[in-house]
DNA sequence: AAAACATTCAAACGTTTGTTTAAATCATTC
DNA sequence: GAATGATTTAAACAAACGTTTGAATGTTTT
């Protein structure tokens, strides 16, 4: 069993994984993918169209997987219970990082970093996935809502905003003060974080409803 | 009492505060601050040195009202009680943007987005602001241990984080897939967003101690 | 082997970027 | 009011960017 050599178009798409997960998109030049890739300038181009047509396909070769895990685990969730539990629904949206970890050690950690990474840039992130991201939202915040019954669908879409949100701090590694790194989370261990987000955010769905009441003051 | 016309200066760090908000820092040239601005492009390096330069100015006159603000929040708590509880301190925390709303409320637009997009950066956001935002840090990660004893200081660290990501959900609107942008909260209303956020947090952070255990799959 | 197609290559194009320059204008001080 | 310093102005600079071109090379088909 041998290893094919990879293609021009699969060298591109990983070296450039890796450089926007790095340094990011925009900060991450045509000229410098192609350098680390051995291949000539106009070939991402050729391939791909443009640097957004380069981007879009990385982005689908990752979000493509994840997005079918989770469908899968929500399809087997409600194959049991027409109205699963809400830890069990938000396992099914957070763990598919922890599964990616483990299935693919070596890219992993860019694959995370640059789901980080676009996640700092919303508008461009939403206008290369809205097509493969809207039946993952429509189908998890629906199965939230049914298991919150008592939340408002205001409150229940921010929380769900307030789930990205902390799930984003998982996945973007952000630097902190000098004194403050000996406080700082080990980086690498993402099943450990990803157990602990899951905790945080299950019970914050869980919360009772807000009051409308004003914010309280010292 | 009339009001001074703005000088240079400030007509910069408005305009600048403006577009940095709305359409990214990299995304703004020092052209179109210069031209919204009415004053000639050399003044950004006249009187800032550099684009960073002006950036800084910004980021430092809206990020050192905010802190302030939490300190003196956290103070008076910490006067009355030498352990508030985890829900004033989150208060303590995150209440502040909305303070700002009503303080400015013309400029607390694009302060609010400002906030989110410089969030999206992290390295340049701390290589810019680790001198000012270190106490805040370093102040609430110790009140918050305090108040959780239970918990690890690597989880304290975590939820510290992951109440970070849920306020940046607050502060930095993300596009939906059309289909969803019914069900999109209203972007406008701040104060109510701080309200979800908070109760949503507190509860995260109250959540038990996560037990050493592998995720659990379907 | 010839023809047709796909891919790679070096080079250049046209923009845009942040920054700098040196003269011109304004404000303040003596 | 002349002189000194601060600010503004128009113009240019040098570098980096994504993209395009047309010839050269490689591969597949007839």
């Amino acid at each position: 069993m041998q290893t094919s050599p990879p293609d021009t178009k699969t060298l591109i798409m990983d070296v450039a994984e890796k450089l926007f997960a790095e340094k990011g998109i925009d900060a991450t030049s045509t000229r410098a993918i192609v350098s680390e890739a051995g291949v000539n300038l106009a070939a991402i181009n050729y391939h791909f169209g443009s640097k957004e047509g380069l981007l879009k396909a990385v982005i689908f070769r990752i979000v493509n997987k994840i997005n079918d895990e989770r469908l899968s685990q929500l399809d087997s969730l409600e194959r049991n219970n027409q109205s699963p539990a809400i830890n069990a629904i938000i396992i099914a949206f957070l763990s598919p990082f922890a599964k990616i970890t483990q299935e693919q050690p070596n890219r992993s950690k860019y694959i995370i970093r640059l789901m980080g990474k676009l996640a700092s840039d919303p508008e461009r992130f939403w206008r290369i996935t809205k097509e493969i991201f809207t039946e993952v939202v429509m189908r998890f915040s629906a199965a939230i809502k049914r298991a919150l019954p008592h939340l408002s669908e205001s409150e229940v879409m921010w929380r769900f905003k307030f789930m990205l949100g902390a799930m984003i701090m998982v996945v973007a590694p952000r630097p902190l003060p000098d004194k403050l790194a000996k406080l700082e989370p080990a980086p690498d261990d993402i099943n450990q974080a990803i157990a602990y987000v899951i905790q945080f955010v299950s019970a914050g769905f869980q919360a009772p409803a807000v009051q409308d009441k004003p914010i309280p003051k010292n």
